[in-house]
Order: C-alpha cells, then structure tokens, then sequence
DNA sequence: TTGAATAAGTGTAAGACATACACTATCACA
DNA sequence: TGTGATAGTGTATGTCTTACACTTATTCAA
C-alpha cells in the first residue's frame, strides 16, 4: 500500500501470461499460440491489462478470446518483470498458470494459431518464457502432494488408473497400483461410481467421481 | 508474453508492497510506516515502480528508504489488484514479505514514522491490507515446515530453544523439546559451535550456527 | 469353447517416521 | 549449600510408508 502522489508515479504496461496444461497421449501438454506477425515464435495466451480490468479475469478472457477454452482451474503463479523485447521498456508479467482435462477441449473454436505442445517437444521460447514454464511446472508438480489439484485433469469420471497415469505423468515416475489405491482413497476426495469403462480386451474399470466437484483444497 | 502493439495497452501504476516480519518479546511484529500526510492511517514499506527498475530492486529500496534495513530475505508474495482509494483508478500491488531477526534493527535510522506492532494488535488496517498481510503470514507457517526460513530469524549464533521459540511463536503451538531437537539436529542444516549463552541463574545453553548461512532451502 | 492376452483389483508384513513422556545437569543467587 | 530456573538427554508405542504377487473379468482368435 503507497500513497504517493501520481505525480512522481510512472505507468507501466502489465499483461497476463497462462501457461495453461492438459494431459494428453500419455504427455504432458502445453499450449502456445503463435506470436501476431511472426511464423516461428511462440507465445503463451494472454494479453495487456486495461485499468478496469481485473488480474484474474484478464488472464481468463485472454484464455477464451486466443483458446475459446473457459472455466478452467487457473491459479496466479508469480510475477516477473522483463524488457519489453520489442520497445526495451519494461513490462510486468503476471504468470497464472491453467489446467484442463484433455477432453473439455474438443470442439472447441481453437484459432489456427493455437497448437498443444508435448512438454518435452517444446518449440524454441526465450529464456524468460522457459523460466515461467518452469515456475509452472514446479508448481504443478509440488502442488500434487499438497492438494486435490490432480483432479482438474479428469474427465466428471474417470477410473483410478487414468488418475495414477496422472500422478505419474506429472511426477515422471511409476508408482505402486496399491499404495496409490490405498492413499486415494483413504483421504475420501473421491467416491465409487456404479458404472464401469470398458476398453479392450481385459476386466472393465470401475468409475469414480469427485465428492466435490470444482474445488481444490489442500491435503494434510 | 504477449505483443500486441502499445497503442492498444493502456500503462497502469504499479507498487511493491512489504510486509517485514520480525520476532521480538516473544511475538511475531510487523513493520508499517504512517501513510504520508495522515496522522492514524498505516501503510506497508513500498514504493513504486519506474520503468527502469526491478520489482525485487524495488522493494529492497523502498524498505531501505523508508525503514534503513537492508540485507533481508525478501521472497515475493502474490501480486494483488485494487483501486486505488484516492484516484479510483486501478493500482498493481506486487506484494513481498521481507523476514529479519530483531538484534540485526538496533541502531538503524528508523523514521519516526515507522514503527513494529505485534500481530494481535495491528492498528486498523483497510481489507486490502488485511489480506495481504494474512498471504504473508500463511506463507510463513506453510514454509517454516518445508524450508530453512525460520533461520532467517536468527542470529548468527543462537540456542535450540532460541529456535523452538521461533517456531511456537509462529505456529502458535507448544513443540515438544526433546523431539524437536531430534528433527532439527537431524537434518544437518546447523551445527554446535563450542561457545555459551550465559544469561540467568541456571545451566548455560549452547550456541548453534547455520552451516550454510544466507541460504534458504526446501526441505525433503 | 477354450486358451491367451491384457489391464483391474486386492492384503500383508517390515521398516521408517512421529509422538508421548520424566528425569538429571549446570548455573546464579540468597 | 539449598533453591529456582532453564538446558539437555533416550526409549517405547503408534502411525504412516513401502515393497511385493496373485486372482479376476473381459476380448479375441484359434
């Protein structure tokens, strides 16, 4: 809170970046649109913020008006604040980050200039945009020990194997089917359905749901 | 990133805003300085930002200018957005908190109109300032538990129950000596040095130092 | 119809970590 | 030399985490 005068204040341009993720084709995703004017270069959705406008709700229209996707989990990351490359001014960038389930996404308007990149076939970015996926990536990660963030991944139902491909997507690593089983389910975020999935030829999987769907809180 | 032509991006004011907490008597303190012209209003330490300057320069100046301190952790918060209560206009407050032991702030310059006031009795604050200053205090609780910042305020050397204090003042718990001092011990983050702290009529205490001081990192 | 392939689903034992708990040591001071 | 005050120390119990292998339900092809 600072109350000098304005006289002594400058203005500054302040945008919006969304580092938005999907999990798709056993990947981690992440989508990029391409830069106005340039074939090769690659920025996140976002835009510039107006005074009437509000952070959040920037970011989320910046979203629907380059992606046309909406209602997605968005969370602010950090803010950093890099010359403009263009101008050598200075810009402040307000990075949230997005997650959605892969299937909310078809359909959808979906610009040609919009494209989903798996995280590890990234096209080229500056080293600023790599330090904001990374922030991103970290979060992600950290936050799924700590919170019921995984969920914004699945589907209304979703079988506990597609919900530990998730977890091991994410965390790069495998895990146990029966320890997974056994923590999810003692910490009653999710329930059984009474559908099952059937996909090829093997025992079909039972569905299950959120208790409380929309909602991440914290674990512990 | 985002790089729509300036002429449709309208510059807005943006300030850092400090929150810096320090443990004295016993309690958990907070910095605020009288809000320029006004007698009864407070305000955090911060300023704003010119084109040419960092956001983490910029509050490490502000609160050297307004309190003389320098040299503290300083981690950035979460970046808020609100009118501005005399303009109406929209003002981006990049929100920091600033950790510092309290021996470390004798005999700074120290504005008269700056001043420490313990948690439980905060002068009025506005809404705004209130969620900021409980951002802060929440990230300190989650992070005592899975970074080294609780030595941020500490002195160069301290005793054991220096450091539980620390603890119980911020987790507003008693901690039990005995296991306390096995899980602090255990992670090798400090080591006896062979000196004493002397002070009262019993056994003296030993004193303890970080073994890689000014560095804060994650635990586990 | 039956066997092969495939993913789903299930329990237990061992080890690691967290918790609860009480007495002795050392000093200052009266 | 006794009292008051804080420092300092170990063990037993419970809880959580980890490692681990076989049976079930389905499809498809022979």
């Amino acid at each position: 809170m600072n109350t000098k005068a304005p006289a002594e204040t400058t203005p500054l341009r302040v945008t919006t970046d969304v580092v938005i993720f999907t999990i798709n084709e056993h990947r981690l995703q992440l989508l990029l649109r391409r830069q106005d004017g340039a074939d090769n270069a690659w920025a996140f959705p976002g835009g510039f913020m107006g005074p009437d406008q509000d952070l959040q709700l920037c970011a989320l229209e910046a979203l629907a008006r380059d992606t046309g996707i909406s209602g997605v989990y968005l969370e602010q990351l950090y803010t950093f604040d890099w010359p403009d490359p263009d101008q050598g001014d200075r810009v402040i960038h307000v990075a949230f980050y997005a997650l959605t389930p892969w299937d909310r996404l078809q359909g959808l308007a979906g610009d040609v200039n919009t494209q989903w990149f798996p995280m590890d076939q990234l096209p080229a970015l500056s080293r600023e945009q790599i330090m904001v996926v990374e922030a991103a990536q970290q979060r992600l990660v950290a936050k799924l020990d700590y919170s019921t963030i995984a969920y914004e991944f699945m589907s209304e139902s979703f079988t506990l194997s597609q919900l530990q491909a998730v977890y091991e997507i994410i965390r790069r690593e495998k895990l146990d089917k029966r320890n997974f089983r056994k923590q999810v389910l003692g910490l009653h975020h999710i329930e059984a359905t009474d559908k099952f999935r059937r996909n090829g030829s093997h025992r079909p999987a039972r569905l299950y749901r959120k208790i409380h769907p929309g909602q991440v809180t914290i674990i512990k």
